[in-house]
DNA sequence: CTGTTAGCGCGTTCAC
DNA sequence: GTGAACGCGCTAACAG
């Protein structure tokens, strides 16, 4: 062991300040236990006058209770992961738990890594928005669950696995979205980041399949959009929904050569914010004002969207009730850990009272909060 | 002591497994000290087999050390903040080191209680971004020091307090933008986002006054808008500074009062994203277009800066950068304490090669990052 | 009510 | 090379 931590002092050391023996000491300190009230002011004394602090890594050894959460997300500059990761603080913070947060990049390989090293940290829950499209590759999930450390899934499901989980309505938002742009009138409608495909798909069921091998939340997004087309009545033509790479510069090639076509889009529907913001490029470039010549439909609102010019019609998605929820369902799952023979819910904290879906099934609990279409100016009846 | 772990076999259980002590099975698995071989694989098959993973938190216990960093900033969701965070993690998980992210939401009491917080779980080393606008209010710092571990002052310098930092030369890069709004001919110039005062100042001094006991960030910026004046012999009007609570609406009451003057502004600084977009409501609100009856200046570029109607010209801050060199700089801490005895740099990982001014005063290390001007088409000559 | 004693899981010294 | 033994700081039974 090398020299003594410069400072700190031991329960020990207080225990002897105070006269007492070291369990007393830890018993006020801890506060559990009985201890004479006279004891307890002379421990209390000697703590403050020595500048005692309790070394929770000690203690969470002795307990299994770290009182800390892993939070793995894909980038936490991200505006809508920050936010995320906002609402998780919030809720964990108000019942003594702190947040470990790590960024993958959507990299499968970091995220692995990343549970791993929550796992050893002995992190008492995590909650993550996994890059996994399938269930066989979700060992590492398997691994935390076999610790016995509670998981819920966040912002995207992984198609046969069975975990709680906190997510948007993604399908039916995007179906509404695609709803108000074919209400105004349009019949061509781009779809600005689609699923990351090397050859351009030429029938509906290629999309189809890709949207099922991609990311969850993305693929909701453009079956929604699929949906919506479906129910209008109207054809679906793959040469308007962008595939390939997925970054604010291929969004603008995509969107620029949709523009080149014969009969080019009169509406756009984006489906992330760099897609936006690479859509709105191209489209300036282009010379296509909004929205006499092209309407457009982002997702994430931000404070940004609405002083735009025009004002711009966006998904809003509850970035904070998001992590919110997810908190507070693993701290259940956690409590539930230590009692697990009773039911649940002891406080009344915050329920279910949304007309948010909540399924059960079986074991797991799946929350699906409601985005919300914010009417702007974006959206106007075709050239 | 509750119930075993529902599983994770400890090191023990592994040396038992292996044939072998435990001391061995610790050096093998530790990767430190001598071993055969052959014990080696005998105990790595083991491990394997059992599904063996060391606990971090007693390795903690004993090394002294978490590889595990605090970060408390003032809010996670701040695009600004995330990508300091992702700045932080970015340098800090290639050294094996965690991010425990803490928001205070600019509250000095949330911001002693993280602090509190990060010291009892034993984190290596804090890097925060305070609220503490003297060093009257900075206990909870000293309390840091006290316990021997290394803190790193981020985006803001707290006067008074010697302690390492990183930040944005603010000051220049508000005169920057302020001489740019002049040298296009603008004598009245609105700075939004000014100290929150509950009087409006008379006089400069009030200001500067007000400035300094303000955050110092925001201080910098504005000082650095009274210095562009002074350059150029122009007079400050006090009332074109917004002043009062720091919120979107405040600004856009501050912007619509200025604008209802006899000789209103015909340009204005923003120097955070709430005040440019507060500031853009204002001005569509009153029918005021940009750039040709007034001029905009924001800080914190964004993508959505650029798709703008006109694109807007913003000060844009190394964020990433900012979050790295804070967490190099305090890896760079961490590693001396061990190694006290000695000097400084070992690893040439990252020097000083920028135009980035870096004082030592003393013991500690300032470095000032510099924020670059985008110039885009907000700006344009008076009408 | 209190002190003793035995863990928790792991790091590390030190004879054998 | 190896294992016994002790330490890290704290929790928690258990007698008294």
């Amino acid at each position: 062991m090398g020299k003594a931590r410069s400072s700190s002092p031991t329960i020990s050391e207080v225990a002897a300040a105070a006269g007492v023996g070291r369990a007393t000491a830890a018993r006020t300190l801890g506060g559990y236990g009985y201890v004479s009230t006279e004891a307890r002011l002379r421990v209390l004394a000697a703590a403050e006058g020595l500048g005692y602090r309790a070394n929770q890594l000690a203690r969470s050894v002795s307990t299994g209770i770290s009182h800390t959460l892993g939070v793995v997300v894909a980038d936490i500059s991200n505006p809508f992961f920050g936010g995320v990761v906002r609402g998780v603080s919030e809720v964990a913070s108000a019942r003594g738990f702190d947040a470990l947060v790590i960024s993958t990049y959507e990299h499968l390989e970091d995220e692995i890594a990343a549970v791993n090293v929550l796992v050893d940290k002995r992190v008492d829950g995590i909650i993550l928005s996994s890059a996994a499209c399938d269930a066989a590759s979700t060992a590492h999930l398997q691994l935390a669950r076999d610790q016995g450390i509670p998981l819920v899934l966040l912002d995207r499901l992984i198609p046969g696995v069975e975990l709680d989980a906190v997510v948007i309505d993604n399908r039916a938002a995007a179906r509404a979205a695609t709803e108000q742009l074919v209400a105004a009138g349009h019949t061509r409608i781009g779809f600005v980041w689609g699923p990351p495909m090397v050859e351009r798909p030429r029938f509906r069921r290629d999309l189809v399949d890709a949207a099922a091998r991609n990311l969850w939340s993305d693929g909701e997004r453009l079956m929604g959009y699929l949906d919506a087309l479906d129910d209008s009545g109207l054809p679906l033509d793959p040469e308007l929904v962008s595939v390939g790479e997925k970054t604010e510069s291929h969004a603008y090639d995509e969107v620029t050569r949709m523009l080149a076509l014969d009969t080019p889009p009169t509406a756009f529907f984006c489906t992330e914010t760099d897609a936006l913001t690479g859509t709105l490029h191209a489209l300036r470039d282009g010379g296509v004002p909004i929205p006499s010549r092209a309407s457009v439909i982002g997702f994430d609102d931000s404070s940004w969207a609405a002083v735009m010019e025009p004002p711009l019609t966006m998904v809003e998605q509850p970035m904070l009730e998001l992590g919110r929820r997810a908190a507070e369902l693993l701290l259940r799952r956690i409590d539930g850990e230590d009692a697990d023979p009773e039911g649940s819910g002891s406080n009344e904290s915050s329920g279910s009272n949304e007309s948010s879906g909540s399924s059960r099934h079986g074991e797991y609990t799946q929350l699906e909060l409601p985005a919300r279409l914010v009417e702007r100016a974006s959206v106007a009846a075709p050239h």
